[in-house]
Order: structure tokens, then sequence, then C-alpha cells
DNA sequence: CGGTCGCGTGTGACCGTGCACATGCCGAGA
DNA sequence: TCTCGGCATGTGCACGGTCACACGCGACCG
């Protein structure tokens, strides 16, 4: 008797609601929809019921009819990095304020087969937009194979990119990256660049050879890591054994930091004598030591506007999309004029 | 003509494969549920016109009849850590091997709707289990509030848990960075805890008591932080205007990376004059300057054993369940005895 | 030799919501 | 006064699965 007619053991569906309320369940749906034609005293009987009963709508159902799902997906590779981790929870946010619920799949660079089944899960989820922060080349013609029909956005820019995109613009905070080192007068830079199938790896790779051809400097060729610090140690090891370097241009803070490691292990001074410049700006790169000079980027302006551009006004007249934000320099302690 | 009988601008269903295959739409619906009784080749038909028909089951039809929505939730504070970010990706990765969705919240830590909105958003999906790597006490009251009738599996012991928990030893963790720092000689130590309405924080911070007062070494009270690098440095510096210390554990890697930077800044030697010790064993940390003494956690590790523990068999005799992994130290060059 | 059981399969209802269409009412314009 | 259109609301069906139940048939058993 504590709740009048309630249902026992089911959640209250909208013929409940409509029912206490004395009304048709269409009637119900209306108000959940916003429907202009209801009058204010139904509509607002309807809401009380609904609060009474606590009624929830029921999203299988509202998904079956609609064949809306209203998820958006997330490919993401090595979402435990900080940039990815941080676009995530910023699309997160941004999506649930929209309504929307957010799916992700994490991938395996390695692994080829393992795009298709993070794709695959995401497709049966029935997504309506996708967001790809795994920037492997792969993944867009993986797309294109299984005729997945979204629209979606990526975060980085492929320059041949079929959907939208969104992006910090790499080349250009690469070449801010490179300029800076050359300002301070070296000549002598190495870059060591993130892994090849990597998009962003390629655009700070360009980014970064732009630069040096236009201020007329000659570059060795990047030396492709995986972005890790463990990779930036052992390529400083190597590295040292020759010397003919004043600084490095490292396309990520993790490989910057262990390129700082491996140039401390040598007895050398950073900047004094090498000096060493990051990418991303992660929260610790204040702290490392020396203090990192490195690009930042915007992650999570990066991961909100990903959703808008998803959700916002789809005009179909503009199907290419192409925004970029910009990054912002960041000098700290690691580099310096070179010792001559 | 391309494709035989294909229903035009709808997915295939269940009929559609049935009326191709010569069955009813129920033997389909056995074929993908697996049911025993099922004649070798009729079952072979109907898988073939699947893949013909590139047939793919509607998850909201089959959550709505069900009322099961085979998805886990995710509810996460700072979910661009390193920890979280990594139990995340592992949860995802089990779930999606065991058939199953995870749909994740970003809660704010300072803001108390925020984990209300966060548990309602996936209340709303129907999830089936809830993981929460959230770890602040709060949660667990709310989650009572709601009225929010899922298992759920937390990372963290609170010692007073209602759920299940799976986690780190928290505090055989922080003992054992304790009494290594005992062992090397050290009196005079201070903790940098996390903040206080964090559990794991909480779960250091007695560990580390515990450890001072089992070998019988005064404490002071423990340094309150917020997890960041920064905080670390700021904690760092003002602690060194007074100097009555030679050790000092702090709660995390980021804030003992800060630490580290204070200490330099002050023109002292790690270890020499001052040693650090972290916790959580970030990829990071073997390339700070010194390389940071730590304690390891395997967050992937958990995350598996959190889906296994959800998704397992829920023996309804052991509803309370509490499972531990061992931590282990990891030392480094931060960390060694004290100066006389 | 009849009854029961189990296997393989089919029939129809049902889950909760939204859509297309129908309906009654009221006011405006011919 | 009649018609028409728009508003507020109701009716019935569809979405794509699963479930309960029914059914025919052969094997086994008392």
């Amino acid at each position: 008797m504590s709740e009048p007619q309630a249902p026992r053991g089911r959640a209250p569906s909208i013929r409940d609601v409509a029912r206490l309320a004395g009304v048709s369940h269409q009637t119900v749906s209306r108000v959940l929809n916003h429907h202009p034609s209801i009058r204010p005293e139904t509509k607002q009987r309807v809401l009380d019921v609904m609060a009474e009963l606590q009624y929830k709508p029921n999203r299988a159902a509202r998904a079956l009819v609609t064949s809306r799902s209203r998820t958006i997906g997330v490919l993401s590779a090595s979402s435990t990095q900080y940039g990815p981790a941080s676009s995530i929870a910023a699309i997160e946010a941004a999506a649930r304020v929209a309504g929307y619920w957010v799916s992700t799949a994490n991938i395996d660079s390695s692994d080829a087969a393992s795009i298709s089944d993070g794709l695959a899960h995401l497709a049966a989820q029935g997504i309506e937009g996708l967001v790809v922060i795994a920037p492997q080349v792969r993944v867009f013609e993986t797309i294109a194979q299984l005729s997945i029909d979204v629209p979606y956005v990526t975060m980085q820019s492929t320059g041949h990119e079929v959907g939208r995109t969104l992006s910090v613009d790499q080349i250009a905070g690469a070449r801010l990256a490179t300029r800076h080192l050359i300002e301070l007068g070296h000549r002598n830079i190495y870059h060591l660049a993130g892994p090849q199938d990597w998009i962003e790896a390629e655009a700070r790779m360009r980014g970064f050879l732009e630069e040096m051809s236009a201020q007329d400097v000659p570059t060795t060729a990047p030396i492709l890591g995986d972005w890790t610090a463990n990779f930036g140690y052992h390529a400083g090891r190597e590295l040292l054994t020759v010397r003919d370097f004043t600084a490095i241009f490292a396309s990520n803070d993790q490989m910057a930091l262990g390129l700082m490691h491996a140039v401390r292990d040598a007895g050398l001074d950073i900047p004094g004598d090498v000096s060493i410049i990051g990418f991303d700006d992660v929260p610790e790169a204040a702290h490392f030591w020396p203090p990192l000079t490195t690009v930042r980027q915007d992650f999570a302006e990066l991961g909100r506007r990903c959703v808008a551009l998803l959700l916002g006004d789809r005009d179909p007249s503009a199907p290419e999309y192409v925004a970029t934000i910009t990054p912002e320099l960041v000098i700290r302690g690691s580099t310096g004029a070179p010792a001559f």
C-alpha cells in the first residue's frame, strides 16, 4: 500500500505513468520528448506522477524504436597516456552534457586485428559518432573496409583525411619547437620521433623538417621511437656515443625525460652541453630536472570540440572540416644556447 | 539483385535470416544463444545465412527483452592519471573479452553533485556491474542513497566497505616503503599524503603510521596533498625552511617528483641530504632524477581481476569479498642512508 | 504395447518506447 | 452556417529480439 498501484518487481513504464496521470501513454511520451502541443497542466500532472514513481525512461526501448543509440564511440590507442586520457575524459564530460553516452574501445597498436575488433565492438553498439584517438593510418583503412557509416572525427590531421578532423596543429607545434632551438643558435639538431605509423608522430616530424629547411639548417634523419621514456633513454645512450649535436627535439615529453636521463648519465649538462625540448606539456614536465621546455597542447579543449563537432549542426554542405587548435611553446630550463 | 531479398535501408533481423535459411526466427535466436538442441546442419545453414547477410544482433532489442544491458559502469575520478587510466583500459579489455561493454563516468572530486550525476548517468544505462575507481568515501554513501542495486567492486579497501573490494594492499605497500626508509637508518621521516577523502590516501597514511609505530620511530603529522607534482613542489619548499627530516615518503610518484624538484632547488642532494620515496611506479619514475624508489602497483592486473570478480561466479554465500594484490618495492636511486 | 520423456523446432505474446494516423474540439474565414 | 485547419490527445502498430508453451517424432521403459 505504500506505493499506489506500484507494479512490483518491474520498473515503471510510460503506461504506468499514463494510468496514474489519467492520460494515454502517448501523452507521456510527448512530455518526455518536449512536444509543443501539450497543455501546461497536463504536462505538470504527468511530470508529478513521473517524480512520484521515480520513472526513468528505458534506454533500450527507446534505442530500439528510434534506432538511435545516443552513444558516441571512442577508439583509442594507448589510453593510458596523458594526452589521450585527458581527451577521453573531456569527450565523456561533453557528451554527457549533450545527453550522449560514451563507449570506448582500446586497441593495441601492434595488433592489426585489434583495430577491427575494436571497431566492430563499437559498431555493435550502434554508435552515432566516432572519435578516433588512435592515430594510426591503418585505422582509417579499416573503417572504410568495415563500411562503418557514422560521422567520425579524428584527433589528428592526416593531411589526407576523409572525415572531419580536429587537431592541435602538430606541424605548427613542431615548427615552434624547432625554431626555438634554431633561434638559440643550435645548428646540429636531432629529432627523436614517435612511431612512424602514428599520424601525430609523422606530423611533428614533418614540422621539424619543414622548419629546418626553411631556416636552411642541414638535418639528419630522425630517429623513430615508441613514445616511452625507456626508449628515450636508450636512444640517448646510443646518440651520445657520437655526440655530434647540441640539441634534441623529442616528439613527446616522456622520451625527452628518458633522453635527459641518458645525458645526465653521460655526465653532461642540460642545457649547457645539450638542449632538450619535448612535446605535450604533461603536468609533470615543469618538475623534471631540469624543467622541460616543451609545446603545450590543450587536450581537454580538443575533446570538447570533438563532441561539439560530432553533435553540432551537421552542415551537409561542409562535410569536410578541419579545425586546428594552436599549440603553445612553453620555455623552461632544458633549452639554452649551445656552448662553443 | 546484388543482395538476395535484402531488406533495403534496414539492418537484417533474425526474421530475415530465418526466411532465407528456411527456419523460424526462434531457431535463429537459438543459434545466437548457443542453445544445445539444434541439429548441426540446421545451425550451419543459419550461420551461413548470417554471414551472407552480415547480420548483427541488435543490442537494444536484446537489452529490452532481457532487461540486461551487458554493460559495466566505471565511475572514475581523475581518469587522466596513470593509475586509474591503466585500470580502466584493463577493465575495458577484460570486459570486451567477456562480451560486455564498458561505460565510464568521470566525476569531479571537488563536486559532490557530480558524483550523483555520474551514478545516475550510469544507472540510466542499466549497468549490471559497477567498478568504482573514484576512491572517495562519499561515493559509497551516494550509491546507497540512490538505491542503485547492482553488484559493485571498488578498487580500494576502505576497511569498512559494503561491497566487494579488490585492491592493491595499500597499507602493506606503505609499510614496505616506510620500512625501507627506517632500515636505511632514517628516523625523521615525513609523509606527504594524498587528499584525505581518498581512500587510497588514507590507507597509505595508515600504513605509514602503523609501520612507524611498529618500529618505535616517532612520527610527525602527515601533510595532506592533492596528488600533483605542483603540490609536491610547494610542500617541499615549505618543509625545507625547517629541515628537520632526512626522508620523505610521498603518497604518489607525482608528488615525489615535485618534492625532488624542491629539494634540488634548495641545493640539496638526493639521496645524500634527503631520501625520497614515491608510490605507484609510473613508467617514467625510472627516469626521474634521481631515478625514484617507489612501490609498484599492478594496475592492469587490478582491472582484469575487477571484471572477473564482477562477472565471475557470484557465489551468494560470500557476498563480502576482499582480495588484495601485493605491491612491490622498487629500489632506485632516490633513497639512501642518511648523512650524519 | 501404451505412456512418457527428450529432442528439435515452430507459434505467438511481450518488453517499453515512438511514430503515423485518427479523433474531437474550437475558432476563423468564406 | 458550413468548412477547414490547428491544437490537444488517443489508438494501434512496429522495432528486434527472447520467453513460455506447443507440437511431432522417435526411443525407452514397465
